[in-house]
DNA sequence: CGAGCAATTGAAATGGGTCAAGACGTGTGG
DNA sequence: CCACACGTCTTGACCCATTTCAATTGCTCG
């Protein structure tokens, strides 16, 4: 075992690739795994253009996914936190599209790709929660993608924080109800996930808080009206 | 064998999940397979909240993958061809958030969710290509992603024909070149795919075209200039 | 030949962007 | 412990890319 504690004992296991894997298997991945990463706030854990040649899943902490336009605008393409997959499949040796940062401090478990992926046609349970893993991230960009497309300013943002509220609650061990919850983003990541400006992101925010639908100062949410919040979310009102 | 010819002679074999598989696991699929599906233009296959039970092989023809708000808005997710994957792997059982319709003709593979599950636990080679279906998806989102979010008309649109073409040509088995290729899309698909209006899409087109980059009339494209059109697509111009 | 959908074009409206100035917070170094 | 510096957020005024509304033309197919 390579750092931290065994995969045995993982924290996030069942969020994961290692989810229902048999002891056999487990400990394969306990003798492949590098040891445990620990990076600080704002690091690249991959870069754009660069290579993608691990597998790592995030174990505490949040990442943004992202890409760059030539003139420096930004698209988000998604925020990450516990039990979270990162890596690529396909053309993993080329040049990735887009960058991985790290939102926050963050531990996270590594996989060497190569080897990984032997060791999946060994453990086909693993690669079935990759191929799962992969659609679901799939189909979270979908969502995103409607917000960018067809809604107002208004609906994304309402949708935004709906979708994060959900996925910090579902990232809780204990499910934790009514306090404010940490979201570590600027008005900007929200602006560049929803395709605004961060001024935008601001009059919309304000305008919500004054309709007593949400509070968020000092990266704390709190959904204060959810069933209101849907309601513009849903283009409704 | 059920219908159609038998999986050995697949000529979408090496673009699906049953590329590289052996004699063995390939007569598995060819036994579990239904009835090859021939469908007419406008016939959902997946229905926005409905159940999607199987996985489907688009053997020809076009569809697309979208979702609408109550009101209406509709937001086209991608548009696939030969070879391209259907199905969903996460709550599978659980109401679609997408519809996936035939935009031509089609012929398409089907395998029952449940069973195809199990045979994949079996061949783990199909469950690994799997995944990377599901990723290639993936990253085709965050591109569209990136053009509806942070991209112009100009560039969204100029980007969107540069990747169906690109589509197009690697879908064909003989690469052929230069000839307008069929693209079975209205400006009204080209709009709900890039988050504009069809309106829109129509002054962009003229633009280009009056500019000599493409020529898109009556279903044929044919990109006349794709170094000025990729220098479009990447905000240069 | 007519019906109906797709595309085009013009004119006017608007949601969100841009530019700019100031307030607020927070961590840092003196 | 204070003050300053820097990043973030807020707010106002103006602007413009895209939408909306509307009318016309052109295809295609029955």
């Amino acid at each position: 075992m390579a750092g931290g504690v065994s995969c045995f004992e993982c924290p996030v296991r069942d969020r994961t690739l290692c989810r229902a894997l048999d002891s056999k298997h487990l400990t394969e991945v306990e003798n492949l795994r590098l040891p445990e990463q620990a990076l600080t706030r704002g690091s690249i854990l991959v870069t754009e253009g660069g290579p993608s040649n691990q597998y790592l899943t995030i174990k505490r902490g949040w990442v943004m996914t992202y890409s760059t336009l030539p003139d420096g605008r930004r698209q988000i393409h998604s925020f990450d936190s516990r039990g979270a997959l990162i890596g690529r499949m396909v053309g993993a040796e080329d040049p990735s599209p887009y960058a991985v940062e790290a939102l926050t401090d963050i531990v996270a478990c590594a996989l060497p790709r190569q080897q990984a992926d032997k060791l999946f046609l060994r453990a086909p349970k693993m690669a079935l929660e990759l191929a799962r893993a992969m659609n679901r991230k799939q189909e979270h960009a979908y969502e995103l993608l409607m917000s960018v497309g067809r809604r107002t300013a208004r609906e994304r943002v309402a949708h935004l924080l709906l979708d994060l509220y959900r996925q910090i609650c579902a990232s809780l061990d204990a499910a934790r109800p009514d306090q404010p919850i940490a979201l570590p983003l600027t008005q900007q990541h929200i602006a560049d996930a929803l395709g605004l400006t961060s001024v935008h992101v601001s009059r919309t925010l304000t305008q919500l808080r004054k309709e007593g639908l949400v509070s968020l100062h000092h990266q704390r949410l709190d959904l204060l009206d959810v069933a209101a919040l849907t309601a513009v979310a849903s283009g409704d009102r």
